[in-house]
RNA sequence: GGGGCGGUAGUUAAGUUGGUUAUAACGCCGGCCUGUCACGCCGGAGGUCGCGGGUUCGAGCCCCGUCCGCCCCGCCA
């Protein structure tokens, strides 16, 4: 073993100060950068915990100096040295600027090829990602994407810290679990010792947790992956991490509070932000109403008015014809780029499809006199113009912007037109990044599908608000489920439900749901057995972690705190993966494939 | 399945109406340099313009197809 390697490393490159000054030492890591003077060469040495300077010359030591000629970038080097105060040329940059070190001796553990991109270029991430992913391991050299998975890994202590405070036991759960149809998209794993028959990956731990309540283990969490066979996304990966949490003799409330503490925590440490709690309870019904969506950006106002009432008659055909008609009001200190051509930008916007394919957008300029300046103020009444500045608390110089549709199509669109208006008017203020979290609650329970038939907003297990139990009955599509869901800055980062524990209320729900007997046995069978002793009444919710840390990071990406993540298209560039396998492996497991898409083997 | 953006030197980008030898910065290689810290100076190497086909006297540029990456819809909590 070389010498340095066996006495070992007496400080990280972040540590050392001028308390050390005089001090020898022995550090480890990576050549960031080289500069050379000839008489004097500086390496910029690097690792996890930061750069340290440290100097070799003929005068420190000869052989160390001619040895320090041929370092080059990312070289792996091991130095031992002395601590010298830097004085004058002190770096006020780096943390450990104010000394450097002096280095008696050198050695070099491994060099590197020049890598395909420069490690040292740490702040700008502007490399095409198809080679970051390719060369990941070399991307995760960088200092700033470190920084990313430093902050994940505080955020599984928190995690952990936190529930375990609040007597949470923190167990495991199977990965390979009973295929089950429905909801996402499973992954499939062939069982060579029962040929023919599959697992399934599973998509989250649900079932058994809620057995684990059963089992009588009162409240239970796990950091655990998921994974989910569908397109992926800026915030999706086939596999990720959740927080998954269940408690028994569960109120949403008591769901709540633990998760508050630990978002709290994690904003205090991680992202040095004081949450006040408890935080805003939101219905989703109010989300709707106020917000256009069921994951409101609570950091900016800017929030729907329903003028629907006071355009009735009001003499404009879009208007009085339409179910709903909303509104956005935009100050008049915000207003100036909201140019004519700008404005019929935003008439293209909200007419997509993605954005809802609104049929169009009105919109109005309010006058000092309180008039409306508009292509359609000529048919207004002059008691339906009162009633629109006063219900939008519009001023003069506000930009009004109407959509005219239906329930679905005006939230849809106006919710994408208030996030998009955020981002074109500078609604959030950069410098300072805020924090604004809110419960959404009592989701519908049911969602139409296309040809009428219900199927759960949730999963099956959702229980409804004990008032709305009645209503199963008679209008399934009104009644409300005791679900919620934790949003941060208009992301989603949470979902749960308190369970079902009575037999009679499941039974109404699978019969909502339409699935028969021998349905609900194939599918739940084992659940429902497990019901008939004793279930506990019981709830939970199951955390983002992945998203958490990209919020708290300010990353653009899931992908930026996910140290292997997946492309768009589900492939690891580094690895290959997924590749065909071995046909002796699938004829083990008794499998065949059939003609593949677009290949004409022919 | 659909819509949009992108792919030019190791990297990031520029490349005019289709026209001479495809540019720049950084990186890399060699040399010089004892106070740099994005060191500096001098010199040099480096190109399958993603891939295939087509139009044309001539294609990085136009057309068709295809692969890859990113963003979005569908899908998915």
């Amino acid at each position: 073993m070389s010498s340095l390697l066996a006495t070992g490393r007496t400080h990280d490159c972040g540590s050392l100060r001028r308390e050390h000054v005089g001090n020898e030492v022995v550090l480890f890591g990576w050549v960031h950068r080289r500069r050379d003077h000839g008489g004097r060469i500086f390496v910029d040495l690097r690792d996890r915990a930061g750069l340290t300077q440290v100097v070799f010359g003929p005068d420190i030591d000869e052989g160390a100096h001619a040895l320090a000629d041929q370092l080059r970038s990312e070289f792996c080097i091991g130095i031992r040295g002395t601590v010298v105060d830097r004085g004058e040329n002190e770096n006020p940059n780096l943390p450990t600027g104010a000394i450097e070190v002096e280095a008696h001796t050198l050695e070099v553990f491994s060099t590197s090829a020049t890598p395909p991109f420069v490690i040292a270029d740490d702040d700008r991430l502007d490399v095409h990602e198809n080679l970051r992913l390719a060369y990941r391991y070399l991307d995760l050299r960088r200092p700033c994407v470190q920084r990313n998975f430093l902050l994940r890994s505080r955020l599984y202590q928190i995690t952990r810290s936190v529930l375990t405070r609040h007597g949470f036991w923190e167990l495991e759960t199977p990965y390979l679990v009973k295929y089950t149809p429905g909801g996402a998209r499973n992954f499939l794993v062939p069982s060579r010792l029962n040929p023919g028959t599959f697992y399934a990956l599973a998509e989250s731990p649900q079932i058994y947790k809620q057995l684990f309540m059963v089992a009588g283990f009162d409240k239970y969490f796990q950091i655990t992956r998921c994974f989910r066979d569908e397109d992926l996304r800026n915030d999706r990966q086939p596999e990720f991490t959740q927080i998954d949490v269940e408690l028994s003799f569960a109120t949403p409330e008591r769901v709540f509070a633990p998760i508050e503490e630990l978002v709290a925590e994690a904003l205090r440490e991680l992202a040095g932000h004081e949450l006040e709690l408890p935080l805003p309870r939101l219905s989703w019904r109010e989300a709707m109403e106020r917000f256009g969506t069921d994951k409101p950006d609570l950091r900016f106002g800017l929030e729907l008015r329903d003028v629907t009432e006071v355009t009735r008659g009001c003499g404009f055909r879009v208007f009085e014809s339409a179910p709903l008609v909303k509104g956005l009001c935009v100050p008049p200190e915000h207003a100036a780029p909201l140019t004519r051509s700008q404005l019929d930008k935003l008439t293209d916007f909200v007419k997509k499809r993605e954005h809802g394919g609104a049929k169009g957008l009105a919109w109005a300029r309010v006058e000092p006199d309180g008039s409306l300046k508009a292509p359609f103020a000529k048919n207004l009444s002059p008691e339906a113009t009162a009633g629109i500045v006063r219900v939008m608390e519009a001023e003069p110089g506000s930009v009004l912007l109407f959509v005219a549709d239906d329930f679905d199509t005006v939230h849809t669109a106006l919710s994408a037109l208030r996030l998009h208006l955020r981002d074109l008017l500078g609604l959030l203020d950069e410098a300072s990044p805020s924090w604004r979290l809110a419960w959404v609650t009592e989701f519908p329970l049911f969602e139409r599908t296309d040809d009428g038939r219900y199927v759960s907003a949730h999963h099956p297990f959702t229980s409804p608000l004990p008032e709305d139990v009645p209503l199963l009955d008679t209008d399934p599509a009104s009644v409300h489920a005791q679900a919620y869901d934790l949003v941060m800055n208009g992301n989603e980062i949470g979902g749960g439900s308190i369970r079902i524990h009575r037999a009679d209320v499941q039974a109404k729900v699978f019969e909502v749901l339409g699935l028969d007997e021998e349905e609900k046995q194939q599918k739940f069978g084992f659940l429902l057995e497990a019901f008939r002793y004793g279930p506990p009444p019981h709830g939970g919710i199951a955390l983002g972690l992945d998203r958490i840390a990209m919020l708290l990071a300010g990353a653009e990406s899931l992908r930026d705190v996910i140290a292997f993540p997946k492309t768009q298209r589900g492939h690891d560039l580094m690895t290959g993966c997924p590749t065909p396998v071995d046909e002796a492996q699938l004829a083990e497991l008794y499998i065949t494939h059939r003609p593949l898409p677009g290949r004409d083997d022919t």
